[in-house]
DNA sequence: GCATTAACCACAG
DNA sequence: CTGTGGTTAATGC
């Protein structure tokens, strides 16, 4: 990882104007730009934690140990905030964060951040928005987890994917196939199988990790009822 | 019983 | 890393 000054993070993103101002004198510029590339841990799980992510550009897995395996508990799309559960709940990190592309993130020290929600109210609020919205996704991922057959819960990812990830019906799936397992909380060779099933019936089309959705109709259905 | 679902193991490209 | 086959266990008619 490469560190820089910060050039273009939030505090000029998102329609937020004036954020660097509201901090007052005594507060510099105060957070930090770093680049990743794909693989590389931006924090992790257990490690002491006092900084609000911002992620500017690239595409980040989140990830929890389990007894069993590693889970997949997310992927978050630039631009987004990471850590804010992790960093705020805890002193150390409940989940890691990897980068899944060349990522661009900027850091900011968690004092710095609480300086910002106390003076800014529309910050604050466009904060708790975003960790509401969150929330709601991680209930319907549990219920979907624990109530749908494998075959739906993998639909709904090929459907989340396209969907709000890629905005397409023809992308890259961005996970081999044992890490579409951890996703889907399955093991990798079913997977396999379900991916052929799909692509015999003409449902989807793949090559590799590249996907083309054929029938979005059938795969939604298969998703809502497993 | 029999069918379905899905995990685990093994092995081959 | 991926796909497939065999086996096995659990669950539901």
């Amino acid at each position: 990882m490469k560190a820089d000054k910060c050039l273009n993070c939030f505090y000029q993103a998102d329609g937020i104007n004036s954020l660097n101002d509201e901090l007052g004198d005594g507060f510099p510029h105060q957070c930090v730009q770093a680049n990743f590339k794909k693989g590389e841990i931006i924090f992790k799980e257990n490690a002491l934690s006092s900084n609000i992510i911002y992620l500017q550009k690239g595409l980040v897995k989140l990830t929890k140990e389990g007894i069993q395996r590693t889970q997949i508990l997310n992927i978050r799309k630039a631009p987004c905030y990471l850590g804010l559960p992790t960093t705020m709940g805890d002193k150390i990190n409940h989940y890691s964060a990897i980068a899944m592309e060349d990522s661009t993130a900027c850091f900011v020290d968690i004092s710095v951040f609480r300086r910002l929600l106390n003076k800014n109210p529309d910050f604050s609020y466009d904060i708790i928005v975003e960790l509401c919205r969150n929330e709601l996704g991680q209930f319907e991922r549990c219920v979907k987890l624990v109530q749908n057959q494998i075959y739906g819960r993998l639909a709904g990812n090929l459907l989340y994917f396209s969907e709000e990830i890629y905005d397409s019906d023809d992308y890259i799936i961005p996970f081999n196939r044992s890490e579409l397992a951890d996703l889907v909380c399955t093991s990798r060779e079913t997977i396999s199988r379900l991916l052929s099933e799909l692509t015999e019936d003409n449902i989807i089309s793949l090559k590799g990790k590249h996907i083309k959705i054929l029938n979005k109709s059938i795969l939604q259905k298969i998703s809502e009822k497993g």
